[in-house]
DNA sequence: GACAGGCACGAACGATCGTGCTATTTATTG
DNA sequence: CAATAAATAGCACGATCGTTCGTGCCTGTC
């Protein structure tokens, strides 16, 4: 029982760089195949549906983005130190696939596409953007943040953030992408903070 | 003479609805001529190639989007107002298409795929930025910005935005997103905004 | 009324798509 | 080591992919 999980891993891991790179949709069981260096149908008897392959890749990835991104800044002092390592962690998960962010690239592909892969994207989205949320929470009861913040447009213009360090990075090589980046966080952060104490 | 572009304006007319909700790769010659009721082959003779037939695409996308975007937002007045009629036009021209803005598709679509459509595109983008570079430039003559402002990290923080709408309003269809855009649009102004006369 | 060119069509191509079946190989277990 | 189960491969399927080719229909010119 143990041999197949470990396959079905391996088939994951690789499936999850192809897709970053080429879309969620555009993974072939063919290509998949030839890259994890088996048969097609070997490899389709693991998933039983390209469907639920693509299911099972989201959920995978989904876990690793709770591993790199969520659970360590949760861990992180509260407020704007822990929206720090929000950004920092997504950019090493977005930089760790050879792609990008594996959920922006499908959420393009999948944004005019109904079906379960859809759905279940639609979930993990509106996850993600309610965590941002309770992180921004947590930084107005920390006081960091002013306590009329609209925490639910915070997530929208720090996503957005992402979005654009994101299509910078993975379309244009711009080398001052991560220096802009920087610089629009600090920005953005100083448009929600609390006047208490020193101000640069 | 008149015939034969009056069937290719229908068939890129057509394609661009259905490249911007599947994305241009997925845009299938098949499908395309069932849409514009033609068969594969007639179709096909207008270009010569699919990978033809997207760089025309992209072309006609360009042209509609000189049009509505950026040719109207360069008649009106310089400065911030020149820069909201540039947001206002760019959501128009994003919500004329069914699956939004098909350079933003497009962009996710060709990040990772080497050719002569991720040349032609990466030229558009570039043209793209470089015009929201301008605009923010001709803010800061109009005293509108502040004199030492980053236009290039202006242009990454709108556009940032933009995408972020974009994603907000295809992907999740969260009714408050025009007002976050709203908003959100607002507070960068006042980042950029040279603090001469009133101020709110 | 013969002729020309532009335009669209149907049929067919090799390749590849996702997906079943049936063996055969490989692991795990008693 | 034998027995059993799990994992992989081989092969074939109908459909569709991009592309080519030959043919016929229009429309206007001499």
């Amino acid at each position: 029982m143990t041999k197949g999980v470990d396959t079905k891993l391996n088939i994951l891991e690789i499936g999850l760089d192809v897709a970053s790179r080429l879309g969620l949709e555009a993974v072939t069981i063919g290509d998949l195949a030839k890259a994890a260096k088996m048969s097609k149908s070997g490899l389709f008897a693991h998933f039983q549906s390209k469907e639920n392959l693509q299911i099972e890749l989201l959920k995978y990835a989904g876990e690793m983005f709770s591993r790199i991104v969520v659970l360590p800044a949760l861990k992180t002092e509260a407020g704007i130190p822990r929206i720090k390592a929000v950004l920092d962690n997504w950019i090493r998960f977005s930089g760790a696939l050879t792609g990008g962010c594996i959920f922006v690239t499908a959420s393009s592909d999948f944004k005019n596409r109904p079906g379960k892969v859809r759905d279940f994207l639609l979930k993990q989205q509106g996850g993600w953007i309610e965590s941002l949320r309770r992180i921004a929470q947590s930084a107005v009861k920390e006081g960091d943040f002013r306590s009329d913040t609209d925490c639910d447009q915070f997530a929208f213009e720090f996503y957005s953030l992402l979005l654009g360090f994101h299509l910078y990075s993975t379309l244009l090589d711009n080398a001052d992408t991560q220096l802009r980046q920087q610089a629009a966080f600090e920005s953005l952060i100083n448009t929600y903070r609390q006047e208490s104490g020193t101000q640069s």
